[in-house]
RNA sequence: GGGUCGAUAGCUCAAUGGUAGAGCAGCGUCCUUUUAAGUCGUUGGUUCUGGGUUCGAAUCCCAGUCGACCCA
């Protein structure tokens, strides 16, 4: 390795690969090799019972984190899903041999199982006292450096597993997404309610106004959507007497990218029968609060989430404002009578505002663009703004005395709309009539198959939907979609 | 789609038209309770890609690739 036509000292993959191949010339492959651990790291460390040094022996295994070397003794740390945990190698304990074996041949970022007895450093760090090793996985890349970690936006997305050893916070926030998933699964199942799958090639995409990815299956010599919303399917269920139903599904929308939208996402949709918009609040409030206190657990026991992008806290214990969508516009517009007003007014006044109207827009378009520009960021506890103009979703049932609005909500928190729910349409006739009144943006596709279910007859209930994306972005404070999704959509890379 | 910013050693970053550097990592020493361990020495560069300007380009100009942010 000293001659200066070969020294490859400087090329960390060349020495790394050179020293799988001295192992392997000493007869180990580690690549043939295995470990069966007896406990995870946070486990293991609290079997440790207090001033009873050597009196526990397990096995751990992960990934070689930090590498203290010091003459005849040496600490590391390695690093499982439960986190770290230190280890404490003596050439006294191991001998000669072993110990050159662990100096020479491991690096950080291999992979190794140990099995020894736990004891507390001087300092006061649980640790195992290495027995003995084995070297299950050799590492032919080099890790990012320990100190600043890896902060480089496009390794984080594209190498996430980069990003997951070396950050604990992207790790902390993207485990707490599973709970999240997790809390939420079993709460719903807690109220009788069933997971169901359906399918995500569609003939026809429905339930949501936005563009699909296209794409085509050879064999049926057909073109299919990739589903952009599970509503329908989920209220064929309903049909089918699934009485309460819902679908973690991933969801795929052929627009933008953006800190807040990635073309796959995940949504949340649940329908439960002879319940309505209102059941829908007690619902995804009870699931909201218990998410709080039992997955993200705030420090003071309390039920209130720092808010970076308001500087607020959000408290989910207090109380839930209930308010009309209308009183909102009226509120914010400062107009009373702004539903009589002219469509020229109407672009006035929102021009005045300081929004750019585009001319061709429907009135509701108009309003609704001062609701989601100069409303919505401004709710940041949680809201449910209700009553909808009826023109921004054709699904739901008109409200009884008012027939320009519909009997839904969106609750609001962070600024972003968390979850709608509707009183679900079941009068095949008014559903068939409402799609084909449908304008403008808003405009969906109409399925006839399931207008055909409904006429079978679909009990009244109520359906909400809530972006489970969004909902992490709230709960661990990300400040974008990119940080909750573990490989969020880049465009393909050199 | 438009605008702004960015890409330099494995990683985190310097170098403001004049010899491309540092810390960590790596390599070679010393060191048996460390916590970004310490210590002495040391290797390592297609400065994103392709053109151009210039005596001379990481640096200035043009085009492209990828990313971040803002806007639509």
């Amino acid at each position: 390795m000293s001659d200066l036509h070969s020294d490859i000292s400087h090329d960390q993959h060349a020495v790394r690969r050179q020293k799988l191949a001295e192992l392997r010339a000493a007869g180990f492959d580690p690549f043939r090799a295995n470990v069966t651990p007896t406990h995870f790291s946070a486990d293991a460390k609290a079997l440790y019972v207090e001033g009873q040094d050597y009196a526990q022996v397990v096995t751990v295994a992960g990934r070689l984190v930090t590498f203290r070397v010091q003459g005849g003794s040496s600490f590391v740390k390695i690093q499982d899903q439960q986190g770290p945990i230190q280890l404490y190698f003596r050439r006294d304990v191991l001998g000669e041999e072993r110990y050159g074996v662990f100096k020479k041949s491991l690096d950080l970022g291999d992979i190794i199982g140990v099995t020894g007895a736990l004891f507390k450093t001087k300092t006061g760090e649980i640790t195992v006292r290495v027995d003995a090793f084995t070297l299950v996985c050799k590492a032919l890349r080099p890790l990012p450096e320990k100190f600043h970690g890896l902060s480089d936006p496009e390794i984080i997305y594209r190498q996430r597993y980069l990003d997951v050893i070396m950050n604990a916070e992207s790790r902390a926030r993207l485990m707490t997404r599973s709970r999240i998933v997790s809390h939420i699964r079993r709460f719903l199942e807690a109220q009788s309610f069933i997971e169901v799958e359906t399918p995500v090639l569609e003939a026809t995409a429905g339930g949501a106004a936005a563009r699909p990815f296209k794409t085509h299956h050879n064999a049926l010599n057909a073109d299919f959507v990739l589903r952009i919303a599970t509503e329908l399917r989920l209220k064929r269920m309903l049909v089918g007497g699934f009485d309460r139903v819902f679908e973690i599904g991933r969801i795929f929308r052929n627009e933008g990218v953006s800190r807040r939208h990635n073309p796959e996402f995940t949504m949340l949709e649940v329908y439960q029968a002879y319940s309505d918009y209102r059941g829908m609040m007690t619902l995804i409030r009870d699931m909201l609060t218990t998410l709080v206190r039992d997955v993200i657990k705030p420090a003071d026991g309390s039920l209130k989430i720092m808010h970076a992008a308001s500087g607020q806290e959000i408290d989910f214990g207090g109380e839930w404002r209930e308010v009309k969508y209308k009183d909102l516009i009226r509120e914010a517009t400062g107009d009373a009578d702004w539903f009589a007003r002219s469509k020229a007014d109407k672009i006035a006044k929102a021009e005045a505002m300081g929004l750019s109207i585009n001319p061709a827009w429907e009135e509701f378009e108009i309003t609704n663009e001062i609701f989601s520009k100069q409303i919505e960021p401004t709710l940041i506890q949680p809201t449910f703004v209700t009553h909808l103009p009826k023109e921004l979703c054709p699904l739901a049932k008109i409200t009884a005395d008012d027939p320009t609005t519909i009997d839904v909500f969106e609750l609001t928190i962070g600024g972003m709309e968390v979850a709608p729910a509707y009183s679900e349409q079941n009068d095949p006739d008014v559903q068939r009539q409402m799609f084909e009144a449908q304008a403008g943006e808003e405009k969906q596709n109409i399925d006839h198959d399931f207008l055909l279910a409904l006429e079978h007859g679909m009990p009244p209930a109520g359906g909400m939907g809530v972006g489970i994306d969004r909902l992490c972005i709230l709960l661990t404070g990300a400040e974008s979609i990119r940080d909750v999704i573990l490989f969020p959509q880049l465009r393909p890379g050199a």
